[in-house]
DNA sequence: ACCGTACTACGAGATTCATCGAAATACGAT
DNA sequence: ATCGTATTTCGATGAATCTCGTAGTACGGT
């Protein structure tokens, strides 16, 4: 279950670096979407998200290194999965606290 | 209790701007030793942060017209609380996951 | 082998933002 | 009134970053 792209530990996620994650509309767009999902979503063929591939790309990317996704190769797609264990595990609350936000 | 600079409602608070304002180190810092009181903190003379003044003033402010901090003037201080009520009520466990993040 | 799809890498442009110093404002104390 | 402290405002600067298009890679299917 080896990850090809690099994710940080458990112990090497840093709160600045998942809240800066966060902080923006089309990331927190889809850690919403991913957190209706158990099995993970191919960001860019299930969700739309009216951005092009590239800046896509860019945002799973910087989700991934915050520690608040997990992305691994399925095809020619890659899956990405919220890291829901870990980020309670870190900082109980947050996530959900962050789901529960009203529209 | 009418405050003297602008604050958002409640109801006006977005989540966007709450974890943009969480999202910057020294802003993170302002909130944590916010957290540790009860009465509020005026920053510039209570904390110790390493930056300028006007550079302090442009994060408070941001962290109140994020919703996240109430400043009341006292005398030529500005004091600084947590709008934790708010916050709870709104995002509840965001608060305190964050606070509860390691070091 | 070829094609199409999904994604990534690499600049580049535009915007946002953190930072500062200098000048200005507000208030309490003398 | 004057002074000192705390803070704000303004403008500038440099860094970060969101965005894109283009070109390239990877993989599955025909």
């Amino acid at each position: 279950m080896t990850a090809v792209l690099p994710h940080p530990e458990r112990d090497e996620i840093r709160i600045e670096a998942v809240l800066h994650a966060l902080a923006d509309p089309v990331r927190l767009h889809i850690v919403r979407e991913l957190a209706r999902t158990e099995e993970g979503l191919s960001c860019g063929v299930q969700l739309d998200l009216g951005i092009s591939a590239s800046t896509l790309t860019h945002h799973v990317r910087t989700l991934r290194e915050a520690g608040v996704v997990r992305v691994q190769p399925r095809g020619t797609a890659r899956i990405s999965t919220l890291r829901r264990e870990d980020l309670d595990t870190l900082y109980p609350g947050l996530l959900n606290g962050i789901l529960a936000a009203p529209r």
